[in-house]
Parts: structure tokens; sequence; C-alpha cells
DNA sequence: TTTTAAACCGAACGGTCGTGCTATTATTGA
DNA sequence: TCAATAATAGCACGACCGTTCGGTTTAAAA
């Protein structure tokens, strides 16, 4: 009894993504995206309680999207460094519009955006930043755990580091077109890989080269 | 005979900068900048050809007062490693708004904002971001020069990997509310300078302690 | 097939947007 | 001081914004 509906909705939230990729969520209009669903305007608005709950809803979509083509598929992959590389590389390509959407990631966009306007979107958006380096943080403690990173490294400090390669990795490829791009962010990512597995003990020889040739094969 | 169009004009730039560095350049109205200096939304209007060049006059004002309040400070300082840890200092400082900006870098919102709308606007935020890299990048090149970094460093890589930690500090800072962001940009920021100076030769036993030193001053 | 509720449309509302016009006030050079 | 000119205000315009409401179509339930 419930079908129709929440099919459209889907479509909608599908488009509104990628506008909301390309315009920034605040260039995200109730009349661009009917026209582009073929939807009247009030015929979608019937669909959200209001322009908040959109985009809302839109958020949530991103964070969705970004959650089921970056992390999912990266935590599929064996735990420890193997792991952590998959996740940069769907990071990358994701950044890249490589997945679907046109105009970079909507969650960076949303946090420049928001991060000085109070409220439920910037709270939101927060809430779902601050989760997602929990997950980079959690990733690198699970490197600690299988041996593949020191056991004294600091992972928050990791995780940040990380997530800081990857908004230089959007600032230069999106913006200034840097064709470069890549080649800083794994150098940068490598070198800091290295730095984390330094020191590390109880490691069999050929586990290290393991190691080694895994981190250098996105080059 | 063009004397208080050019005053009253400024006046209008600097409050359009505070407000675009709240609310994004796009969210940037004339009305409401009218509003901002008790001028008449026409009376305001009649400053710029339009919209258009009000929002190029705004970014010219941004980049005019990050060279002025960063850059131009940092650069007056002596050569090499002291002038980029300046840079540094300066640079998150401006990010916090301490230096007259309460909501962080236009240029930086405007970076994101830009990155999918071609236009003089995004063509003009190209240019000048590749300016500032390249004066990382020269930066780098005078601590070469000077012998406090080793010769064979990419000064390229250099550039980009500061500017990403920059833009992480960025986001921790603003977005996330992060008190351990100072920490963790300086951590990352000394590791780069130590391994910047890594395999230096012919540096005097006393000179390679300062530069030491002077590195770890900011923690 | 009929009933009934969900899905959707069209038109209209008050606002605000950027942008022209004309008139009025201030400022300035002579 | 006085004319010239720059600076500003007032008003109106078309366009689009988010939102509401009453009616029509469409799809699911019976």
């Amino acid at each position: 009894m419930v079908r129709k509906g929440a099919k459209t909705k889907s479509q909608i939230l599908e488009a509104a993504l990628r506008i909301a990729s390309q315009e920034g969520l605040s260039g995200l209009t109730i009349g661009e995206l009917a026209k582009s669903v073929g939807l009247s305007k009030s015929g979608l608005f019937a669909h959200f309680k209001g322009k908040d709950t959109l985009q809302l809803s839109v958020l949530s979509a991103a964070v969705d999207h970004f959650v089921a083509t970056v992390m999912a598929p990266a935590f599929a992959e064996p735990r420890g460094q193997p792991r952590i590389e998959a996740l940069v590389k769907n990071w990358l390509a994701f950044i890249d519009g490589s997945t679907s959407l046109p105009g970079g990631s909507v969650l960076i966009s949303a946090s420049v955006e928001l991060d000085d306007r109070p409220g439920p979107l910037r709270d939101f958006v927060q809430k779902s930043q601050r989760d997602l380096i929990r997950n980079l943080e959690k990733a690198a403690m699970i490197a600690v755990d299988e041996s593949h990173f020191r056991r004294d490294l600091d992972c928050e400090q990791f995780a940040w580091s990380l997530y800081s390669y990857i908004l230089g990795y959007h600032h230069f490829a999106r913006l200034l077109d840097n064709p470069k791009a890549t080649t800083f962010v794994w150098r940068s990512v490598n070198d800091l890989l290295e730095s984390a597995r330094a020191g590390r003990t109880m490691i069999k020889k050929q586990e290290s080269k393991n190691i080694k040739q895994t981190a250098r094969k996105r080059r």
C-alpha cells in the first residue's frame, strides 16, 4: 500500500544527490529538482514536510552512498593494512566521481558550507564526519592489532593525517585540476603507512615483505 | 574627486568579506549586504556593475586580506625554516578567525563552492590558489637553498603536504570543533619538517641544533 | 470491478533575489 | 559660493524561492 511513494522518493534523492554535489546543498532548489525528475514542484514537495527535511534526507542519502561505495567494500577486505589501502583507493575514486556522482563528495562540500551555520544540518554533518574519523581510527587500531602497525601508534593522529591527505586530494584534483594530485596523495599515504609500520617487532621477514609490496601496489 | 566612493566601497567589501566568510560566496546577497552597511540596495549596487563584479571584488579582497595577514608577515621572517613555521602559525590563526574574520577562510570555502562551476569566479580562485601553492613551494626551495632542507627534497610534494595539513586543520577545528586539531597539525607539520631536513649535509652541529629547536618551539 | 487512499498537478501566495530607471542629496573642483 | 558631478535613495520589474490548498489522476485493497 506504500509502494510507489518510496520508489519515486528514492529517485528524487538520487537526483538531489547529483545536483547537490555540483551546486552545493543550499544550491539545491525544489524547482530545479522537480524538473530534473519530471515532477511538479508541489508534487515533489509532498514527499517531504519542508525544505529542511529534504536537505536532511539528502545528507543522509549522501552518507549512505558514501558508506556503500567506500567504507563497506573496504571493510570487506582483509583486516589491517590492506583494508586501509582499499579504503583510500575507494575514497579517491569516489572523489573523482568515477562512482556515479559527478561533483565530488557532497559531505565535504556540506562540511565547508555548514561549518559556521548552527542547526540540525550542521549537527548531522558533524556527527557523520565524527563517525567517519572514528572508523578510520578503528581501521588503524585493527592494523595495530594485526601487527601491521607498531603498537605505540597514535591512531587518532593517524586518522587525522589520512583524512587531511584526502582533503588535499579533493582540493588539488577538483579545483586545481592538478594531474599530480594522485601521485602526491599516494606518496604521502605510503609515507604515513611506512611511519606507522616503523619499529614493528615480531613480524616474520616474509610477512614484512608482503606488507611493503602491498603498500606500493597502487602506484 | 573620487574620494567618498572609494571609501565606502572599501567599507562594503569589508562587510561583504565578513558575510561571505559565514554564509559563503553565493550566500552573500545584495540586500543583506546593503543593510549591514546601512545603504539602500540600489545605492550599493551602483558601486558594482553587477553581482558577478561584486563577487569577484570580494574574492580579490579576500586574497588581499590573506596575503596581508598570513603571507606578508611570514615572508618578513628570516629565510628558510623559520619563515615556513611563521607561515603555518599565521595561517592557523587566520583560520581560527583570530584575525578579524569570524568564519574561517573565504578562499577555502569558495574553493569547495566553486570547484564544479566553471566561470570567471572559479578561474580567479583557481589562479589565486595556484599562486599560493607556488609560494609554499618557493618557501621550501629557499629552505633548501639555506641548507635547512635536504637538496633532493621534492618541494612541490612538500607544498602539497603542508597545504593538506592546513585543510585538515580547517576541517577539524571549524566543523568538528576538535580541540586536538592544533596538536595534530603541529605534530604533522613538525614531522614533515623533520623529514625534509633528514639527510642534510654540510651543516655545522650548532646550526643543526638551532633548527631542531625552532621546529619545536610552537608545541 | 469498485472503492478508497495515496500520489500528483496547477495555480496562487508572500518574499526575496538581481537589476534597471529616475530623482534627490552630498561632495567636490573652480 | 556655485555649478558639476558623484553618491545614494525610491520605486518598480520579472524571475524564482518555499509553501499552501483544492482538485484530479493513479494505483492498491476490497
